[in-house]
DNA sequence: CTACTACTAGACCATCGATCCGGTCAGCGT
DNA sequence: ACGCTGACCGGATCGATGGTCTAGTAGTAG
């Protein structure tokens, strides 16, 4: 998707209303929720015309999830802070605009090769580098997938868990005691927090 | 599905057959190759005789993930070893599984409820509480939250990335001197291995 | 032998992503 | 003034999919 041109626009149909439309219909019906059709209809127009914009659905799906990422905010420089805080910052900005398209999750498995998703990704790597890691690639990739991670799992527990899995669970809870005593309906903020502690806690201890 | 009640075999098509074939196809074919259709054709018989095995093709996937789970060992237990060691290997057979079979990312956005996920699980838990952690949720999925997140960004990277996606980083690499620089074509393994180390530093450190 | 249940399958349905083909309309060179 | 080109639109349609309806068959318990 990225790396193909765009066309020169006559502004009756443009991608970012398509964009706009897709987001709000993911986030009102989920990522089964989405199609042509509906996307199309939505936009009073017919299926057909979106592919002249777009070129499959999983374009869509593309520029849908980097909207999303857009959304976070990138930290501003505050010189003397801590090199840790605008990096938790942007892990925290990042997890938040995912959490609040739940569907993103689903669709999280694609590179994420939009220019939001990419700023976001060189903020990050300039905010190691700045913080004195020579090589911030294994730190930048764990933080990334760390954040993804979270998400994914939050998600899934959050929207799929309903009564009958928390039902299973806590019948059978006898196979699994220490899961059971600990590991059900976490505070997720709080999850999230003390791991991005403990990565950011062993980088600072690497760094020095 | 992992809440629903099995039925009594007569034993021609068994469900494990269905989720070995499954396995196979989703291995030769990735998930878009995963049909009813041709899952049932590979098991000569009918799709239609899928469903009484089987509610629908979600469940397919569920027991497929599972039984990816089940590839992974869990380490046997030696005495006077450091606590992180068994949750390292835990965490690098976990994802070797997953590795193994790449259709696996696009599939982890749903609950890890089959026994092979839960006694892993399971594993964890009592590992870290083993190791003194009174409160191991947030450690637990933490790593959990990691893995899943490392392997969706390094198979997306890998499948999805082939030459358009290359080129078009590096032509415009410009735009993100930082990332161009440390981020393209990391060393997965030890990338993975760095930000375990992260992490487990961390957890090392607020546990004393 | 009968009845029951495990199990199989063909025909079928609605729906989906995507394409074919035929249009419409704005702007620009002449 | 004119017509042509290319941006843009959409109805009809294709092949395929997940899933159901209905009608069976075969092994087995009584």
């Amino acid at each position: 998707m990225w790396s193909r041109p765009r066309r020169a626009p006559r502004q009756t149909l443009t991608l970012e209303r398509i964009v706009a439309e897709a987001v709000a219909l993911l986030d009102e019906e989920g990522v089964t929720g989405l199609t042509m059709r509906r996307l199309a209809e939505r936009l009073g127009t017919g299926s057909t015309t979106l592919y002249w914009h777009v070129r499959t659905k999983e374009d869509v799906l593309d520029l849908a999830l980097d909207a999303v990422f857009g959304e976070a905010p990138l930290p501003a420089a505050r010189p003397g802070e801590p090199w840790h805080e605008p990096v938790r910052a942007l892990m925290g900005a990042w997890r938040s605009a995912l959490l609040r398209h739940p569907w993103s999750a689903t669709v999280l498995d694609r590179p994420l090769l939009g220019p939001n998703a990419l700023a976001r990704t060189e903020f990050l790597f300039q905010a190691l580098i700045a913080a004195g890691f020579p090589a911030p690639g294994g730190a930048a990739h764990s933080l990334a997938g760390f954040v993804t991670g979270s998400v994914i799992s939050q998600v899934t527990w959050q929207e799929r868990a309903g009564e009958e899995v928390d039902v299973f669970l806590r019948e059978r809870a006898g196979g699994w005691p220490a899961l059971a005593a600990h590991g059900l309906a976490p505070d997720w903020d709080a999850t999230f927090a003390e791991g991005l502690g403990y990565l950011l806690a062993g980088m600072e201890q690497a760094r020095s």
